[in-house]
DNA sequence: TCCGGTTGTTGAAGCGTTTCGACAACGTTA
DNA sequence: TAACGTTGTCGAAACGCTTCAACAACCGGA
């Protein structure tokens, strides 16, 4: 290996000053830092990364957690990832993959060693076993997803509550005045998931807001009981012309059943989801997005910031964006 | 940060015992190594990564090389990275992610700076431009697909010619003699992947050895070109009975493609395809899989093999399975 | 009783950086 | 001309770990 040693040798200086060509905290005259570049560059050398951890308690890694359980959506955590990776390159900084499956043992055992920075994780849910400990560790983090408590944390996440009112706002504009909601499935309002109730209550509040009728049931994933859910939200509500899908796995099925039920898109019935881009692309539904490369740009923006001292705010928000597509096309027997 | 001092000092013992109890080189009495091990357990204990690494020039990190661009299988992939971080994790190691797109530039940083003690590259094409960059680092690295010369490599691949062969046996003493092969678009046959060629030629290897009638076309990534393609095989050996398909996005319409031409699956053609398995699940499909979870894991172990100065070999290829299912469902009119 | 061989423990030297204090060399100003 | 700040460079001391040579303590055998 070529130390920093072999460079100074080299250049016929010493090893700080090589140091301080490559850290540029001191100034150099022209002529040394060219001659010492040229030899960095003629030994190709690299500092030991280890040894430069060491010396500054700094490792230049950031650990990067990933839910790899079945349930996520892979394309979504995918653009999530390759943006992550690519804000922290930019910052000089490298990405430890850490899987969630290794618990908070894992994130001790990464943070106790040093090897890593700060840290950020995915897919955090309301009381997530691992926000005690991240509170409490002296490396940094930034969470993807919102828990109940905030305070002392830097978390990132969708505006899922104004995406909820996004949705009806568009509609209403549209001339709608009876609204559907068709969820989740019911285990995820059971269990803690924060993101779907948030999207709800921001959907129930924007339609109060602006007087609109609107009834909401959950879906589970298959055929069957997505129809079941639709017919019962017309039943309910024989007058609803909009539904708000809030379900990737229900998505699929929700034209069929409206078909099914007699209804046509967008002609009797518009549609808007809540779900990555590139679904509602493929199926031509106007949609609210989840931004992921926003988000996971932002969330190592962020945990940049902190690494190098500056304050951030416990939460940031991402404004919803709506994409306007055929299945809530302006309706010409309404206009 | 509490370092090896503190533990010796707490414990009454010299650093270099501390050291010993951790790393079981040298053999410690009973007493001590107990002491010591409290003492660590009340100080919260843990070895500094970058001076471990700085001593030892090791620094328990592999990298993952992902292709992260469009075109990869996500599930599969995410399958892969999961079974290579848990076997690394078995061998306390940890897993630096490293994007394709970093290109050998990205290798070159990792590997000079000491980051990493090896390498874990995926999705290696035919004349990949990394493969001559890898060949010549000191850190040993694992391959995942087949360049042109393995000769110097370790590199582990799922047995695509078998892959072909045993599509064809299947279908073989199910009774078939005309077996049509729907492959690949033509651009990944133009393109230097290797794998795609590979089972084509297992394919048609087989099916000579068995004496039995093959037809190969390629197909594109749409419904009509699939049709297209399924009828020119249907007319070109009108006595067709069963196809095997190698391609993924064609997989979804062969069936459609297949009735419109009025063959029911499987009592007039039976299908065998080549793909992820729980794509084959979704569609009945008899198929054979590509082991995503049994790559990753070897992978890992060979390249753990390495570091520990074990010999490998140049090229692992893992066996095909077959998972018989409805779509070759044994055909009652032929027995 | 003395010697050779274990066994358990230690001190110190290194691993490759960064960084601090020191210090020449130089222009500027008094 | 003397004093002084600037600028550029250097030497040495960390950083926290591993590991080697050395050694004390003990045991059994001659």
């Amino acid at each position: 290996m070529v130390t920093i040693a072999d460079v100074a040798r080299h250049a016929g200086v010493a090893p700080s000053t090589v140091s301080y060509v490559l850290t540029g905290k001191r100034s150099i005259s022209p002529q040394t830092r060219t001659k010492v570049r040229e030899s960095i560059r003629l030994l190709g050398y690299h500092p030991h990364a280890g040894a430069r951890a060491l010396a500054t308690s700094r490792a230049n890694v950031v650990a990067l957690v990933l839910p790899l359980r079945p349930g996520v959506h892979l394309p979504v955590l995918m653009r999530f990832v390759t943006a992550a990776v690519t804000t922290a390159r930019r910052h000089d900084m490298d990405v430890l993959l850490v899987t969630a499956d290794q618990g908070a043992q894992g994130l001790r055992r990464v943070a106790g060693s040093a090897q890593v920075d700060g840290f950020l994780v995915m897919d955090v849910e309301l009381d997530d076993d691992r926000v005690p400990l991240l509170r409490q560790m002296t490396q940094p983090s930034v969470l993807i997803g919102r828990p109940a408590a905030v305070k002392g944390l830097t978390c990132v996440d969708l505006d899922f509550e104004a995406a909820g009112a996004r949705c009806v706002d568009h509609l209403a504009d549209l001339g709608h005045r009876y609204i559907g909601f068709l969820g989740a499935p019911s285990v995820v309002y059971q269990r803690n998931t924060g993101y779907a109730q948030r999207t709800m209550a921001g959907f129930g509040a924007a339609a109060m807001r602006r007087g609109i009728a609107s009834t909401a049931l959950p879906a589970e994933d298959d055929y069957e009981s997505v129809l079941v859910s639709v017919r019962s939200l017309l039943r309910t509500q024989p007058a609803m012309t909009a539904l708000v899908v809030h379900n990737e796995a229900a998505l699929g099925w929700v034209a069929g059943s409206l078909r099914s039920l007699g209804r046509r898109v967008p002609d009797d019935v518009a549609v808007v989801a809540i779900c990555p881009d590139e679904l509602a692309e493929q199926m031509q539904l106007t949609s609210v997005q989840l931004p992921a490369e926003e988000l996971g740009r932002q969330a190592m923006e962020l945990l940049v910031a902190r690494l190098n001292g500056h304050p951030t705010a416990a939460l940031t928000l991402l404004p919803p964006k709506l994409s306007g597509r055929a299945s809530t096309a302006p309706r010409l027997r309404r206009a």
